[in-house]
DNA sequence: AGGGTACTTTACCTTTACGTAAAGGTAAAG
DNA sequence: CTTTACCTTTACGTAAAGGTAAAGTACCCT
């Protein structure tokens, strides 16, 4: 048995380019067997490609999303492959809470500068019409 | 009178480097006249940059402050940019608005992921523990 | 043999906002 | 005259995540 996979099924069913998933092999994300020159992806491949997807959703780079998929091979436990995603997760969260008070931030300056925008091009307007 | 401005004067003013204020004048942006060869900066230039800046603390690209500065040069009643200010907040509010929603699904996740994480990871270290 | 399809590798292109050298000009100060 | 400081241009490098083209391999179908 040991189902098998293509590049384009697997490309189909994450909804990628086969470009995409050749570029994580580049960067030792994936690393299928070759039958001949093709390769042949296993359904552990496939959980790591299913791995990356839901990494780079949740906002991590490729590089983090190896660090963390590669103790899942190295490490049988898998405590230290939690522990350092639990901090992933965290650092993680950090950088949202920032960008979110940053954007807040910045959502008030724009309609502060929106209301001084608007009443001044009622003004002009205003001087416009009245000329 | 008239003051002016050299280019170092301008970028510790603004807390960049010389580099930047240069990629600005190559992106359009800016234009100050030359004194032999060396950059003489005017008042309305030093206007220009702060405008630059504020554009950026707003998170505009700079092909988008460069439309919306010309226009103060084009449009002399200003209504033409007006317009077009308010017209770019909006967009920028939207995509701010997007985005805060799009942090908030992804912080819940990494909630729920790191409770999951969390829980297991007290399960791995008592078996270890026990072992 | 020809056609079609999927696959392969190599390698340059894209975007944004600069950083970073290389190599030299200009001018005031010592 | 030389050092020092500041300026100039040109041009390649960076990060991230692929896009895209070129050119070749491999196999099935008829």
């Amino acid at each position: 048995m040991a189902e098998t996979y293509g590049i384009r099924d697997l490309a189909r069913e994450f909804g990628v380019t086969t470009r995409t998933i050749r570029f994580y092999e580049d960067k030792g994300l994936l690393a299928p067997v070759r039958q001949g020159q093709r390769r042949i992806y296993a359904p552990r491949d496939r959980v790591r490609l299913k791995l990356i997807m839901r990494g780079k959703r949740l906002g991590f780079s490729l590089e983090e999303i190896g660090e963390i998929i590669d103790l899942y091979d190295t490490d049988p436990t898998q405590v230290a492959q939690l522990r350092l995603f639990l901090e992933k997760i965290a650092e993680r969260r950090a950088v949202l809470a920032r960008q979110q008070k940053d954007i807040a931030a910045i959502v008030g300056e724009l309609d502060t500068l929106k209301a001084q925008c608007s009443q001044l091009l009622r003004r002009k307007e205003r001087a416009a019409a009245g000329a």
